[in-house]
DNA sequence: CGGCATCCGAGTAGATACTG
DNA sequence: CAGTATCTACTCGGATGCCG
């Protein structure tokens, strides 16, 4: 596993305290993490931002594909969110059969690559997760 | 807006093929992003996580103080999935009345570091996703 | 203090059928 | 093709009460 050292964890309490000062997360009031993290960290919306990321262009029924097991209903809802939020566009072409494609935003983008950070390092230490879980249990 | 090259969204294409290729969320067969990001990306998780980064060491009752509107049950039953998963050890001091302490683990903190640098977007960028929200809903 | 057991209500996902 | 409509089922969260 890789260390973190004594000085990374300083810098990342200083970087919450930082958040943590304009914010307020006692209050009622507003607050980002919960806010746009809620979509942004929803199982489904994540999946569809690493798919538009990776083909650059999608049409609905392709997505559904890629997004496997999504259900339409959840699958428009979700779309219509992440367009809401400023995340992707859809573009409606009105011909017969009539045509519909989905891709990135610059802002969605902008969002993508915090994002895959993020997934990157749930692929690479999945397996550490699987084996505290055994651990855990067995424990 | 912080502007994204055409470049930099190529890098993110090819780390997404990287990711896909040895996972293929196409299958059943387990994957990391659906399981590993289910809980970390969950809600109130994320806000354990980032409070247990801020303060080094937390009690049950005043994490909850913290993680404002979370249930006993909820917090106790996401403090034992992180617990389980690896991000964060339980120790408990069988004095009267009871003590138990919660920390990250260096596992967790690996994972904190990646989560900090999305809810650093989140925060940075809320005012940008509220005001997408107010244009499309009048469009 | 730090939970767990129980119950209940709301919301949400999923399946299916249907339409412009 | 790209959804919407409808209905059911079920999970999940919140509240409460109790106990070591």
């Amino acid at each position: 596993m890789e260390t973190v050292t004594d000085n990374q964890k300083l810098k990342v309490a200083k970087k919450l305290k930082k958040m943590f000062g304009h914010i307020d997360l006692k209050t009622e009031t507003y607050c980002p993490i919960r806010d746009v993290m809620a979509l942004a960290s929803d199982k489904w919306s994540i999946l569809i931002m690493l798919y538009l990321g990776y083909f650059p262009v999608l049409r609905f029924n392709k997505l559904k594909k890629y997004v496997y097991g999504i259900s339409n209903k959840v699958l428009s809802e979700r779309l219509k969110m992440l367009e809401s939020d400023g995340y992707l566009t859809r573009t409606m072409y009105p011909e017969v059969p009539i045509r519909v494609e989905y891709q990135l935003t610059n802002f969605g983008h902008s969002y993508l690559r915090k994002l895959l950070e993020l997934t990157e390092w749930a692929t690479s230490h999945g397996d550490t997760v699987i084996k505290n879980r055994k651990k855990f249990k067995t424990a």
